[in-house]
DNA sequence: TACACTATCTATAAAGA
DNA sequence: TTCTTTATAGATAGTGT
């Protein structure tokens, strides 16, 4: 964001994009520590590269900082009451973020696959995908199959039905010839 | 960041601290898009206001479309590799993701107790703790107590060995008078 | 309350060490 | 390659409607 305008783009050169993904990563850091701090809410980042196992997570121990920070600018009385029921609370909100995650990544699957499915119709073959995404794409075109048939008939009835008007209208016009 | 320079805490005022989340909550869910178009890695973020269980995430739809983009750039062959570990990785992936995160709750559940101790023992009573986490803090210090007698004792065990040492030296010195 | 504006602050791309 | 520097793109605090 300096010098030039970025193009929003993956970064074909490694060494290039390894330094964008430090500055960036750092960043990003930073940007979800302040949030946290100036809004009270309780932010996270996770960003982790494709080829390893280490993803690198904030909150870490700067966490704990705004979360007392917060806690320190309540009334007394509220200070007791927030605090009994904070451990369910973290619970639940564990709870909800796991959900999420997981609808996500049945929304993004589901996604990924329509888009394979508009590239194979689209001149490339199949035979990059494995067993498991080819069969979920057949299910897939299956669906699709049948939401078209489902609208053909449809649309079938309509025609009828619209004849049938047309009889009618005619008949009570009385221009049938 | 704009006509004025930010004081980095918490936001008094409802209204200002709402707008500041809506905007920075936006900003920090387009660094988080950025971050993974760029760079090719899995960006997340999630902010969770502290009164409501509506978390916000990212990555939401648009995610895929990097994960698209990238595949594309690989060659073909180690698109198919990858297609078929693709599952088991991500699978991999989330229970790393998890376990990161208890592992942290752990950690900042047990900071900030260490924090409230010091705080109670600088002054503050402990009539706003409620009973969980009077328990918690009564772990902890037993825990601390424990480390300081086992201290102690090494100490007095030092000391009674320096007293014979020094004793066997004035004995070889000829110096008992 | 929720937008739009814009002066100013912050993040960072590119270059240099 | 990684750290430092610097010019500029991008984010946003305060303000007005």
């Amino acid at each position: 964001m300096a010098r030039k305008k970025v193009n929003l783009a993956y970064i074909a050169n490694a060494s290039a994009r390894k330094a964008t993904l430090k500055k960036r990563k750092k960043g990003l850091m930073k940007k979800a520590n302040e949030l946290s701090t100036l809004c009270d809410v309780d932010a996270c980042a996770i960003i982790s590269g494709p080829h390893d196992f280490h993803p690198d997570v904030w909150p870490s121990d700067s966490g704990v900082k705004h979360v007392i920070a917060r806690f320190k600018k309540m009334p007394e009385l509220q200070q007791h009451t927030k605090m009994v029921n904070q451990e369910s609370f973290i619970r639940q909100r564990i709870n909800k973020a796991e959900e999420l995650l997981k609808k996500q990544l049945k929304e993004n699957h589901h996604k990924d696959m329509t888009h394979v499915m508009y590239q194979c119709l689209n001149g490339g073959g199949f035979q990059y995908l494995n067993m498991v995404d080819l069969m979920d794409l057949d299910g897939l075109l299956k669906q699709n199959l049948k939401d078209i048939e489902r609208r053909i008939e449809i649309l079938k009835k309509d025609r009828s039905d619209m004849t049938t008007i047309n009889e009618i209208g005619r008949e009570q016009n009385g221009l049938n010839d």
